[in-house]
RNA sequence: UGUCCGAUGGUGUAAUUGGCAACACGUCUGAUUCUGGAUCAGAAGAGUCCAGGUUCGAGACCUGGUCGGACAACCA
């Protein structure tokens, strides 16, 4: 699949044609090390690192790690681990903006000096008053036109650690009246006494988002800084900044794309967090989550999620995808490459009356149908049996072609079998189903071609391997958890069925997967090894069922 | 009562830069099948937010609206 132009990339072809920046092409992921991956993040890694093979360019992984108070080693190393998991790569260009922390020092000093920035003693309430409103302009703090002496000082002080959190910033000095709010002196600089994962206590001010993006970026040599839309209103700021302190020609470019949105989930980080920290979800990489970690656990692979990436698109307009999309994925990768097995997850006994007792025999089968590589794997087969219970109506609608009483189906690599009669308990549950096998049926015998409408998946009662399945489903059951009336939160419409636990049985060979291997189990869907698997007692994941077009006609009946 | 941005089938993205709206998902038929999966063939579904204008010709350009989103953290 081929994914088409998108806007960024006409507009790289045109700096090309124009031959801007000597048709040099270098981007830049720019996570904040303060929360796990999501497939939104997938987008944009996938964009920018994309972008830079596209192109013969080069692509950074750079830390936005300007605030001590959120961010984690434990973050980076995730971030590290998801990037590199979808198949990319920074070589050597893996950064943070705490490299540039001194240089940007040095440059805020030199606009303290043009006079183009300043100490405020006001405290963050009043900065907000003083910022007025998006439809009145703000006014001008009274610390605002300190000489320039008499900032350097504060400025070094602040530097020293002579003054408490949140006693004085730098900010910028640009117009208390602009309409933009953003360019209202934006601050520059904050006071926070508190260590940070890389430089330790050397710093107790820390630059701010704005006043560090623009110039990381700058000394990175990033040609087309790409981020999401909300940074748009920035862009005036960002390019304010690069005046600043930029020589010669060169100027990075933010270039804005709409951020991903997916039905049945919730995307921000501070949401995720909250899921995770109480315990809605067992961790960041809950295989409910929208995280790389959550769907790699869940058995997404990086492929399925690359091409997801592909086909989406990139525009500016907001973009709420179908999850169904990305199920179709998923679904199309692993149909191709996953070996198929055969589980029982709701199961009812079948006897075949005329198989004789004790006895049991090999049956080949086909591992992967699109796969002629795959090879062939042995099942066993006797004569009692489990099948779906779902598989056998007693009175059943016209459409239903599975097993019914007196009906033919096919057991897959088996026999077929018609149903005699069944056995019910006292409650009218039934116990066992009974039927009788055609010895001739069977794959290479002379009737093996014998037409039934259904093939039905089964499993060797004896023989059977108990599995824990955990099925997941959305994590919500409103389309848009974020779009909320007052008084509701995102939390109401938590799917209380989003996992559940059963135990399946499952042809032996299933006792041999170890985590991470992923299976087709027939007719219900892909399965991936958990983690939580330990040897020879496997735990398996639904990553997704299958289409199922019974169930469509089921529901229409309704 | 501001600034910035956006608007194309149910969803998302295109339309060779002004030449009778295409692709994918989804939906629906049918064929095929030892997975009601996959595969194959086909169908329905938008006349491009609205109103003007420019033009032989507008989804694209212009003007004015409407609707939606972002912005008032010492977050990124």
């Amino acid at each position: 699949m081929k994914a088409p132009v998108n806007f960024i990339h006409q507009m790289i072809d045109e700096d090309i044609r124009n031959n801007k920046n000597g048709g040099r092409v270098h981007t830049r992921f720019p996570p904040e090390p303060n929360g796990y991956l999501h497939i939104g993040h997938a987008k944009s890694i996938c964009l920018n690192f994309g972008t830079a093979t596209k192109y013969n360019g080069k692509a950074n992984l750079r830390f936005d790690d300007t605030n001590p108070t959120k961010e984690d080693t434990e973050y980076v190393d995730s971030i590290m681990e998801d990037v590199r998991w979808l198949g990319f790569d920074w070589d050597d260009r893996l950064f943070y903006a705490s490299d540039y922390f001194e240089q940007l020092y040095e440059w805020a000093v030199k606009m303290i000096r043009e006079g183009n920035a300043y100490v405020d003693d006001l405290n963050a309430e009043q900065i907000s008053e003083y910022r007025g409103t998006v439809t009145r302009p703000g006014k001008e703090s009274p610390f605002r036109s300190r000489s320039v002496e008499e900032n350097l000082d504060l400025f070094t002080r602040m530097k020293n650690g002579e003054f408490a959190d949140g006693t004085k910033v730098l900010r910028a000095k640009l117009d208390m009246a602009h309409p933009n709010m953003l360019m209202r002196d934006p601050i520059m600089y904050r006071i926070i006494h508190t260590d940070h994962h890389r430089t330790g206590d050397k710093w107790c001010i820390y630059p701010m988002y704005d006043y560090a993006h623009g110039q990381s970026d700058y000394l990175e040599g990033i040609t087309h800084s790409i981020c999401t839309l909300e940074f748009e209103i920035h862009r005036p700021l960002y390019e304010w900044y690069l005046q600043q302190v930029a020589e010669g020609e060169y100027r990075p470019q933010q270039i804005e794309f709409a951020r991903l949105n997916l039905t049945y989930t919730v995307m921000s980080k501070r949401k995720l967090l909250q899921l995770v920290n109480e315990g809605i979800v067992n961790g960041w990489d809950d295989p409910r989550m929208p995280t790389i970690c959550g769907l790699r656990r869940r058995g997404f692979t990086a492929e399925a999620i690359r091409n997801f990436a592909d086909i989406i698109g990139i525009a500016k307009r907001d973009q709420v995808i179908d999850v169904a999309l990305l199920e179709f994925c998923i679904r199309e990768d692993l149909n191709k490459r996953s070996n198929r097995a055969m589980a029982v997850m709701n199961p009812v006994k079948l006897i075949l009356d005329n198989y004789p007792e004790g006895e049991e025999e090999i049956l080949e089968a086909i591992n992967n149908p699109e796969d002629p590589d795959a090879g062939m794997r042995s099942i066993p087969f006797s004569r009692e049996l489990y099948i779906e219970r779902e598989d056998f109506m007693e009175d059943p609608p016209n459409k239903f072609f599975r097993l019914k009483p007196g009906g033919e189906v096919r057991l897959k690599y088996g026999y077929v079998i018609r149903c005699e009669s069944i056995v019910k308990d006292e409650n009218g549950q039934i116990t066992e189903i009974h039927c009788i096998y055609e010895a001739d049926t069977k794959r290479g015998m002379p009737n093996s071609n014998k037409k039934v409408k259904g093939t039905l998946h089964w499993v060797s009662a004896k023989h059977a391997l108990p599995l824990e399945v955990r099925l997941y489903d959305r994590l919500f059951v409103k389309e848009n958890p974020d779009d909320l009336e007052e008084g509701q939160n995102f939390k109401d419409f938590l799917n209380p069925d989003s996992l559940k636990t059963i135990t399946a049985f499952a042809e032996p060979s299933l006792g041999a997967a170890k985590p991470g291997d992923r299976y087709q189990f027939e007719r219900l869907g892909y399965f991936c090894a958990d983690l939580d698997s330990v040897s020879g007692k496997p735990v398996f994941n639904r990553t997704v069922p299958l289409k199922d077009n019974w169930a469509k006609i089921g529901q229409a009946e309704k």
